[in-house]
DNA sequence: ATCTTTGTTACGGTTAACGAGATAATCCCT
DNA sequence: AGGGATTATCTCGTTAACCGTAACAAAGAT
């Protein structure tokens, strides 16, 4: 029996003073009307319309249940108005999760921009270095770097690609040589970038001779962030791998040399993962959406950037959008 | 679908943060949990809950539509306690009808002696010498003084049996001398009472030869009240028909004597009329049944003093019971 | 890696919901 | 006062929805 099916029935008659006039109202029958505010009688077990075939009046009971019933359709009304307006307008909170590099390199930009066109979405961004549990921590979107798709039950959008590069600081190239080729890194001081999603000693190039992997034993230096690495590297404490959104702006001011031009880390590719594609709450859906359609853009144009840098030698006159 | 049992799986998955739990607690399928939190999530085209298949959590909005579904839910429950209650508990007000007479010197003492063991029941009390429509006026119970069962739609209840006789004054019969048969009364002022319930000019008797009819053609003096036609009979205007509750006082303190003893008028039926025996309020119930268990006896027992004094010529040392 | 637990989906049988027509009862109009 | 019209309810046959069983898929736990 649906209670709410009939408590509008109900209301309805008592509105409209007749189960005809409620019938029409509600485009049903008046058999349907009848049974209705019957089944709800029954239910109760109370008189709630006093009725002869001419006319009705509510009994007290039905008077009090009346305006019940209507507070309580309005209150369902209502929280159905704003559920499904989750889905149709974005608003509320994003709760995202990024990786630190990106989140400080990207993200937070992009939530910038975002929220010019869609202010009534308020974020709470967390960067942490790890895969999260969506569901356990309660993010709706996380924004991961991994060489593969995860095979995680969620959704997963890609964003764009984006690779590594071996950087020094020049006085380090000064002094200690620039390598040439993976092997070389041997007789380097290599610092590592711990991540969960590159292997730690395994480094491995796309170069022109295809892959090639290179052991890394020992480092003076490990840290788990890409910017605390780049400072690392600028102090000139070695040769480390740094990706390109972190690379850039020390290479462009000089602070930073690319060694090893020929040579870029394996592809990482940039995900967005959010728990489900089904009834996706609008804010969640638009906010993919949007990093779908400018995160790609942006890292292209990073590396169209580098690219330049290695055929002119320098960065000027490159600008990149944002 | 049946949205607010939906809205309860939905709520218990919530709470006890399973859908097998919930399933348990709600005594049904898991199979069928699933499915309400899903048409739900249909209706409102919104993600209610992430899920995996072993743990779930609360969306953005499923969090929010979780605390109207319970306050809804909750709303549901009062109303229905609220309204299965005025079935099982009497309480709340009482609108009765009655006619002038009956109401003055029965319903007012049966109302005062209900209420001791039912005080939560209030009264709104109308005395009217008319038949009411129950549905317009809004009455919960009509008392009503008619020869036969009215036919209306509504339920009648027999509470008792009276009936009318003839009385006057002392010092009207002393002048005037008493009437022994109908017929003698078209040589007497008579004095008539107005009432829905019997015939203005037709006065019907029951007497030693079986009923004997006398048409009154005139008469002094009109009135539509019992306890005022009791007055203007002791003021010895004329003789006139007195209801047997009316006229008991004045015979025995002596203002009144009755004429043609052997004779009274047709017997009338009292009735309490209300709209419906289907899930009749507790208060109406009770009500009406305490009427039944009262009247009638009461009824009996003025009409055995009546017969009392009839045998002893006096009321001395007959007490009515109240 | 296998097993257990858990949520979802598919299927089939039962149930109830629905609409049309019949019925009874009341009101209005003549 | 009586007949027509309106109105609520009842009945019945059809249909669609619901429910439980069971197979399936996925995620922890051992």
């Amino acid at each position: 029996m649906d209670t709410l099916q009939n408590m509008r029935a109900f209301s309805c008659v008592a509105e409209a003073g007749s189960f005809t006039a409620a019938a029409v109202q509600l485009d049903t029958t008046t058999a349907n009307v009848s049974r209705a505010v019957s089944n709800l009688e029954a239910h109760l077990q109370t008189r709630l319309l006093n009725r002869t075939t001419r006319r009705i009046a509510l009994t007290e009971a039905g008077k009090r249940y009346l305006l019940r019933c209507e507070q309580i359709l309005a209150y369902v009304e209502e929280a159905e108005a704003e559920a499904s307006d989750a889905h149709a307008r974005p608003a509320g909170q994003l709760k995202v999760h990024t990786m630190t590099g990106i989140g400080q390199h990207f993200v937070i930009d992009a939530i910038a921009r975002y929220r010019k066109t869609h202010p009534d979405v308020t974020f709470d961004l967390t960067l942490a270095n790890r895969v999260p549990d969506l569901l356990d921590e309660g993010y709706d979107v996380s924004i991961v770097l991994a060489s593969e798709l995860p095979d995680s039950g969620f959704v997963s959008q890609r964003l764009g690609i984006t690779y590594s590069i071996v950087c020094a600081s020049p006085a380090y190239v000064k002094a200690n040589g620039a390598a040439q080729k993976p092997s070389d890194l041997l007789n380097h001081a290599c610092l590592r970038l711990v991540s969960p999603v590159i292997p730690l000693e395994k480094w491995a190039f796309d170069g022109p001779d295809g892959q090639e992997t290179v052991t890394i034993n020992s480092s003076p230096f490990l840290v788990n962030s890409a910017d605390a690495m780049k400072t690392a590297i600028t102090s000139g404490m070695g040769v480390g791998v740094l990706p390109v959104y972190a690379a850039i702006e020390g290479l462009r001011n000089g602070t930073l040399v690319r060694v090893m031009p020929n040579y870029r880390s394996q592809e990482l590719n940039l995900y967005a993962i959010y728990p489900s594609r089904q009834y996706l709450d609008a804010k969640i859906k638009t906010w993919v959406e949007y990093l779908r359609g400018s995160l790609p853009e942006i890292l292209a144009a990073h590396q169209a950037e580098l690219v330049a840098y290695e055929l002119t030698g320098s960065l000027a006159g490159v600008r990149v959008a944002n």
